[in-house]
DNA sequence: TTGCTCCTCACGTCACGTGAGGTGGC
DNA sequence: TTGCTCCTCACGTCACGTGAGGTGGC
């Protein structure tokens, strides 16, 4: 068993083979932004990887073909559900009433802007689906 | 009402509507040699369109969207499906045996591809499952 | 005549595919 | 050392989108 099997550190290759798709979609998606960068990897040095990685990508692509959205629609969406997380997390860290309207108020923005572009795309769908 | 649709004429940009695509779509289905080229339009004249090409082409698109199939493969779908109706039309003309035999081999052979084709789908879609 | 829809180029775009040429870890 | 997988350009491709500039039928 290599090394980094022991480390549970993926490359790109076992990721692409797990999830069903290319290490050039993977690298793409990574390239604009869809997928986090990995901080600290030197020029040219291998792509690693954990299972939440992996877990990460398989529901990003099937929210992609579920909704049938661009990378770029798709990419405000994740973004929006990691903000509402780390907020969810704020929330849990301050018991106080205070403090927690704001955050709470944060909260409600992004979804909000997540149900927003959801609608349009149900509309879209729908258009099709009477087409 | 205009004499166009008391001819059951549609235009383009009728038909578009009416499946839910653009028009853009049509000309270049048409430019791959997917939609028949309208025979004897001239250059510049208007696209003419009845109620079975709407269907045809919502039966097209709807395969596209089910198998996820390229224009190309779609395209060789679509015309081994042409001619095995073409063969069926024959076939019915033809109540002798020993022209029969014939008709039927070839129609036969239409089916062996378009199941080839399908069968390298289905195993590609499964490959995308077990992702 | 005014609008609308249609026409044909032709270049742009999105989401990757596909080599070329090279480096790095079992 | 040999293979395999990895890396970064960078150009190609598929399926259209999007003007530009012009013509044609209610």
């Amino acid at each position: 068993m290599s090394s980094a099997a022991v480390r549970d550190e993926l490359r790109i290759g076992d990721v692409a083979r797990a999830v069903g798709t290319t290490t050039r979609t993977i690298r793409y998606y990574e390239e604009i932004g869809l997928l986090p960068h990995g901080e600290g990897r030197e020029r040219g040095a291998h792509r690693f990887y954990t299972r939440s990685d992996v877990e990460r990508l398989r529901e990003v692509m099937r929210l992609k073909d579920a909704l049938g959205v661009s990378l770029e629609e798709l990419k405000t969406l994740v973004e929006a559900e990691d903000a509402r997380a780390a907020l969810r997390a704020e929330w849990q860290a301050h018991p106080d009433a205070d403090r927690r309207r704001p955050i709470l108020e944060e909260a409600l923005a992004h979804l909000d802007a997540q149900l927003a572009l959801l609608r349009t795309r149900r509309k879209a769908l729908e258009l099709r689906e009477l087409g």
